[in-house]
DNA sequence: GTCTATAGTCCGATAGAC
DNA sequence: GTCTATCGGACTATAGAC
């Protein structure tokens, strides 16, 4: 046993959490967060760079989920297709957390500083997704639009699968109806 | 004539503007902003709720010029298209004001907590146009879809018009050309 | 771990326009 | 008198520097 209690990140992100859906974003303070966890101010910011930070996670398993399934989606592919892919084999990320995504979302949904960093969050996954298209030999406008879209499809999935009550739909199933409707809103039906 | 130059706010948004195009984002105060355009700092977050909404305009002349152009394109148009033809009408909007443009967006791209800001104002752009889209009577996921697809198309025509040397080519007509490359992507040619 | 600057808020004061 | 735009000072939390 060390000097230390044990995962001082993750109690920060769990104080977080639960003070953000406590009292509101604004209304909680680094210090307070940090009191629950049984640390000082200081270790908060020496662990997260702002207060909204610790809402999303460090080395995002997103990211490199995508990636890989992305380099393993066969060439022939077309890019929407292979960014399909990619997505749902990422939903599996989520599968086991669906209570978690719920309270984190409704949290983030309350403030307007938390939707920012949750976008620019979004726009990395996006871009890092283009990246990896263009390692696939899609050129470039085609490689962005892709992505953006591809991530838009996961946005509206996402907001439904919290949204709906229980545990029923799969959310790589509404992924892919997502995609469906994209198709059909740009070919015009 | 007042007790005071008019403009304030308008002066304030120039300093800004040169200031964080000077030394950055973050190494500008909201003192010295205010001290070049002759006033306080106190009269500064009267007028801007953040050191970041100064770059962005107030009452976003975009919002209203897409939402009468979508208001007058004929009922037959399918989606996609009624938000193409809003995008590119709404374009006239930056034909005089391509060099602001720029300097505007370099300090953007210099700096996350901007491209954040930028982000969310974009995001409500899109919201706007899916309220407008279900005036016209398309239903959820496809006038969320349409919408963040049209804002995605936008912003590359936009990064190309901005980077482009010169005053060659027309934003409209960029914006036709995304959304072209976009059908191509989705249809997966 | 302490110390400090900046962001951003709150309350009140002032001075002109109407 | 009311309304509106400015200024002044005190104050807290964030976040970075030492």
């Amino acid at each position: 046993m060390g000097r230390w209690k044990p995962d001082a990140r993750g109690r920060l992100e769990q104080a977080a959490l639960e003070l953000y859906g406590e009292r509101g974003f604004e209304q909680a303070t680094a210090k307070e967060i940090a009191e629950r966890a049984g640390l000082t101010e200081r270790t908060f910011f020496r662990h997260f760079a702002d207060k909204r930070e610790v809402l999303f996670p460090h080395a995002n398993p997103l990211h490199e989920s995508l990636v890989t399934a992305l380099d393993t989606v066969p060439d022939a592919a077309a890019p929407i297709e292979a960014v399909a892919a990619a997505l749902e084999s990422a939903c599996a990320l989520f599968t086991e957390r669906r209570e978690l995504a719920r309270q984190r979302q409704a949290v983030i949904a309350a403030n307007t500083e938390l939707q920012e960093r949750e976008l620019i969050k979004l726009a990395s996954l996006a871009s890092t997704l283009a990246e990896a298209l263009r390692r696939r030999g899609v050129t470039d406008p085609a490689a962005i639009l892709a992505a953006e879209v591809g991530i838009a499809a996961f946005k509206v999935a996402f907001g439904r699968w919290i949204s709906e009550p229980g545990d029923q739909q799969d959310l790589s199933h509404l992924v892919r109806e997502s995609l469906e409707e994209l198709k059909a809103v740009i070919i015009g039906k």
